[in-house]
DNA sequence: CCACTGACGAGTG
DNA sequence: GCACTCGCCAGTG
């Protein structure tokens, strides 16, 4: 029975779902909106089994430092990603990074203050 | 049981 | 800001 590990995976699905069109977020961020703080891993374990035919916006989910985390970096599936986000508007500087300054998506629950 | 790996990240220097 | 270490957890051999 792997019912709570499907919870989990769910609600990690729920938290990527809500990500806005033109907005990102990283692993870690994932983890901590879907109540399993310091499981980024987690995050990337669900994101892998995701089957290629989900309308989960996947995508919108990097890494802390701004960039793309897959298998292999030079793979198709990296590339598809960075086009889709640059069709949202998301941009990447020279070093194929996105600013989390500027991009990052804040969810008013974790807003606190202007 | 152990070692290693993988869509990760915080802490430290 | 970069390089390293260590922590996390599931899956595999």
């Amino acid at each position: 029975m792997n019912r709570v590990k499907d919870t989990l995976r769910r609600r990690i699905y729920a938290v990527v779902a809500r990500i806005p069109r033109g907005r990102v977020a990283t692993y870690g961020q994932i983890a901590w909106l879907a109540g399993l703080p310091n499981q980024a891993r987690l995050v990337g374990y669900a994101l892998s089994d995701l089957p290629d035919h989900s309308r989960l916006p996947w995508h919108r989910v990097i890494n802390a430092k701004g960039g793309i985390s897959l298998r292999s970096d030079d793979g198709p599936a990296s590339i598809v990603q960075k086009i889709r986000l640059e069709q949202e508007g998301v941009a990447f500087d020279d070093q194929e990074r996105v600013s989390l300054r500027q991009f990052r998506w804040m969810p008013r629950s974790a807003r606190s203050k202007h």
